[in-house]
DNA sequence: AATGAATGAGAATTCATTCAT
DNA sequence: AATGAATGAATTCTCATTCAT
């Protein structure tokens, strides 16, 4: 019998509550709310069935818990973007580096993101979209773009469809990797990821200025 | 004893089969394969339990029809992008067309794509690449830019670059719709898409001319 | 879409009932009632199933069928024994001729048999019981030991324990030859029955005479 | 709510497991493994379905458990013949008591067998020859016979023959008992057991002797 | 006589959850 | 805090049987 006392690998200081979350977390982005075995959850996390439970009290909860953790741990990582920028160029840069870096560093966050989006009006849509709009990057966004329109400097146009276009340029990719990468036969993701930064600003300034 | 035959409510020239999968269609959409209930698509269907089987065999088998159908009817569409065009404008707004014309046609063939997006190699991922790849949309985009890059009315950049800037900007907003209509408050879906392919060619199309 | 007419390989003159029958023993011994299976009958048998029931009109009942078929067709094997005789010797090989016979032309009877044989109180069992007693083979067996031992011929000792050795060495090798077969390495089953009905012979008349 | 503790039927020092093991056994030996269902050896058992799961995780595994659970049983049994001996007469005595004893205190066993007889390459059926090869009965039969006939006390005739027939007159009754009792009418047949062993070591002894 | 379609009643198995210790 | 055992309520799938034609 395999207790999670007398292992050697794993961290010694994190504790069952920890490994569970982290357990459940692979399994609900491995196969979705539904998809996951709480059974698969306890011993990947190598503890018994009902210490889950007494822990976290239902698969729904523990689920919610696994989002609210990844929130918890995102939300830094947004609310640094944008930071005293008045230069458009600098903060689309800034905006696109953020998204690219959630995306590697929290994969499982997109994945998990990517499902629920199925359901429109899945709690985790709803508080993402809330973190988004809260992060005030879409409002500052269009608030330098609408500066510069008024300046001369960037042409006229709906911004909302152009901040759209901006969000979806840079978030799209992550999202539609699987396919992506496939069709475009792009291997070297990683590489792809660091220029890809780069262009959307290139490709979207250009576009946008007169 | 219901039977299918003194219904009043469902279509009555559709047979069983076809009512199965248009019912399973619903509950895979809106649930995913293992959210998914057998009985529910039966009962949704108007038929027994057993009937389903004796059709589809089993539940998986019954999911894959359900995208193979779908793969089917969304073809015609795929392939009648870019039809001899050499005008990259054109071009571009054919694809940007196709893709909109997709999502409104067949919202339900998007939520199950994004739904199998969290999981790579989801057959009906890989199959989604393979359609895309076999459309020529892709290859035919590239070739278009390259050509103006010859002839110097387009400038120098990554044209796989741009060519996922471009299907993300434009397929992206219909997988991220959820989020993005809350952050925006696009309370107007089909006024937004209708401009949506104008601004994105628009967009692009500066982005990239010299 | 194969159908029965068509065919050019079974018998032609054979009709669907037959076929059924046919069939259905084939199942029957393979699997036992329990483990049958109607649709694999009637798949079989190159039919539809409601002609199965059309013709049977129930599982149990083709069951039924299948044994009374059998044991009209082994009757008159088994009533030929003993015809006309007053030597044990000749009396005792015939007896072991005939179950030979019968396990080597209608090997499914026995296996049906088997199976039978765990429910003590089975119809097939107990039918099969009054058939044997029917014949008058037990009865004729036991008059001419007794008169033997009258004689002095043969030496005394209880008849029924005789008479219950005789029938089981003979019948339980073809009961128990799966089990007996792999214990001694029997390869050339048809060679080790002929020769055991002289075995058996001899030895129960050496055994048995004074 | 019954549990098994509170019961005042069956015995309370069993486990669970054990109990289901028992409740299986019944049920199997009663019906075969395609006639016995889960849920009555549950309810028989005393326990929820789900728990026979928990141990058992399948029907089939489950038969194969009883199914071991019997051979352990048994082979001390069949290990404690011919020990030390080396005197025909009271080997095969003890052969014939030790088949006698099998039958009695495991009737389930030969139950089970004899369904399983039906299916030639049955796992139950290949342990169960390689269980006798094992137990060296066969083996050392044939050598005191083969040395009887050296010496000259036995005739010469087919030792494997002499062998089946042995073995079948002894085993063949338990087997074919529901047939012959009937056809026999043994009513008491506790008493004819007792006295078949010693009838056929006497039968089978004359029977070879020169 | 013959069939494809249809079904009710199970049957095995699963799974989230709870209990006793 | 931690666990093995236990369970009720599904859930998928099966199967003998019937219906309509």
């Amino acid at each position: 019998m395999r207790t999670n006392r007398d292992n050697n690998g794993p961290p010694p200081a994190e504790d069952n509550k920890q490994r569970i979350l982290q357990a459940a977390l692979r399994e609900f982005t491995e196969r979705g709310l539904d998809g996951a075995r709480v059974e698969r959850i306890a011993e990947s996390a190598g503890v018994n069935k009902a210490l889950l439970y007494y822990y976290y009290s239902s698969k729904e909860n523990l689920f919610s818990s696994v989002i609210d953790e990844h929130f918890r741990m995102i939300l830094p990582l947004i609310r640094k973007t944008l930071e005293d920028t008045s230069d458009p160029e600098t903060a689309l840069r800034q905006v696109a580096a953020v998204y690219a870096e959630l995306s590697q560093r929290h994969p499982e966050f997109i994945r998990l993101l990517v499902r629920e989006l199925a359901q429109p009006d899945s709690p985790m849509v709803v508080r993402a979209a809330e973190t988004m709009k809260e992060s005030g990057v879409p409002g500052q966004l269009r608030r330098l773009l609408s500066e510069g329109q008024a300046k001369g400097t960037i042409r006229e146009f709906d911004l909302r469809q152009a901040a759209v276009s901006f969000i979806t340029m840079n978030l799209g990719y992550f999202i539609m990797a699987p396919i992506v990468d496939r069709v475009l036969q792009i291997d070297d993701r990683k590489q792809f990821i660091s220029e890809r930064i780069q262009a959307n600003v290139d490709l979207f300034l250009r576009g946008i200025t007169t």
